[in-house]
DNA sequence: ACATTCCATGTGGAATTCCACATATAAATA
DNA sequence: TATTTATATGTGGAATTCCACATGGAATGT
């Protein structure tokens, strides 16, 4: 069994049992316990578990199973994605970044940069930030919700709509080649429209399985999209509108 | 040397090192590997540090070093007055929870409760129990402070504003019997002064080393608290002018 | 097709952690 | 004060984790 096929099916035994002995994991995945403890540990690094003696559990008081498994999906992939993000910025820039599970990883990999001033909608990238640097963090006020903890609505969207920052980083649902980019969410789409304008650069970040599928609510055309960042190049004609120069492949 | 003493000692090194050894540490406070690996397990439930194989670790990406030491300062009074707290709260109410190291506890001893609303502008406690018992978070935004990542400000103060709840649970930092309940922080004090009105009962929580105290900033007089959450009996004049009845020993 | 490189996996020994029990020290009670 | 109770600390053995190295297989390049 594939390692990303294992990370998957711990993630999915989590889940019932809420926590799962490094032993029994080896013998119901066949392999041995070393590896499970290496799959464990990578898989805590990006804090979709938390590792204990003998074994692994559920994150403490985090975020809900729905979110946690976003997280794992194309782990590597986006980490790269988030890597080659981070060496875009340089210390001292103003950024927007919205709740996304790219987005976590990007916060994450901007431990060293400096003097950041970022607007955020997401406390689990406001407290990540916020603690480091000589960051300033704007966090967005509004209802939390469980899934993602981040708010939305319309007093998120208010909020935001007070700065005017160097770039936006927005995480993607879905891009397709006739209807632009889209969303799933009503209320994540929103926002993401609402704070395109404020930002002088847009920066859209979406891994390779987000080209051409079905998403559901419009967030805008690729005429605002300054760059995109993914790990492969999409289909030609999402190539041919955006313009092979905004994509960037990590 | 004492158990707390200990603890502040490793907190200390930590600052330091960033890392420390179960072994260097036991040698350096001359005590078994054994009790250093008591201590950190019982600091690492409360997150002020992060264990790892063969010794601890400052938190990945959290709160700075002076939260965490207030966090580490009385800790198990702060969590028997949590405790307290949790009882007398009933699945369903509507709260709001300030900011504080006590309010930290109290989110996590309410692990247990449902179909809470909380309003707050702690990044802690919305991220505590957003993801739990379909309870409902509402988060200030606002600026986020490096040190404890809570909301303050203005915008902070009119959101909460919007809200009217059953309880107010304030971590107060002074409590004096001329001049009633004092605070250190500007932006702590006028959060507080504005969610009062906001809430049927008030319910200050301050453990015993907050008694006559040098604050810097009234909060407001005795008249609006109708509960005080603490650990040991106050000054005689304390209890005089709150009322015996209205103060709840843990 | 072949060689090379890279990454995932398995293996054994050393270090570390956990657990249960014994002992010591402090606090509470009679 | 003496007795009890609770809490903190030390000890030894079993289980677990880490680390370095060896092996196997897939991807890449020539």
């Amino acid at each position: 069994m594939k390692q990303v096929k294992r990370h998957m099916a711990i993630m999915k035994m989590l889940q019932q049992e809420k926590s799962c002995g490094v032993v029994d994991l080896a013998v119901a995945l066949e392999v041995s316990d070393e590896t499970i403890r290496r799959d464990i540990k990578q898989m805590a690094q990006t804090g979709a578990v938390e590792k204990i003696h003998g074994g692994v559990m559920l994150p403490h008081a985090s975020l809900e199973p729905p979110f946690l498994r976003r997280l794992e999906q194309q782990r590597s992939e986006k980490q790269k994605i988030a890597k080659l993000a981070a060496s875009l910025i340089r210390d001292g820039e103003t950024l927007l970044i919205d709740n996304g599970s790219t987005s976590c990883y990007i916060a994450k990999e901007l431990n060293a940069h400096r003097n950041l001033t970022v607007v955020t909608n997401s406390t689990e990238v406001a407290r990540d930030l916020c603690a480091r640097n000589n960051n300033r963090v704007f966090m967005a006020g509004g209802e939390i919700r469980a899934d993602d903890s981040a708010a939305y609505g319309p007093t998120a969207v208010n909020f935001a709509k007070q700065f005017t920052t160097e770039r936006a980083i927005l995480s993607i649902g879905a891009v397709h080649g006739e209807l632009g980019c889209l969303d799933y969410d009503l209320s994540e789409a929103e926002f993401k429209r609402a704070v395109i304008p404020q930002a002088a650069s847009i920066i859209m970040v979406a891994d390779h399985t987000k080209f051409n599928r079905p998403g559901v609510v419009k967030v805008c055309g690729f005429d605002v999209v300054d760059m995109l960042l993914t790990d492969r190049l999409p289909p030609q004609e999402i190539i041919d509108k955006i313009g092979r120069e905004r994509i960037h492949i990590a």
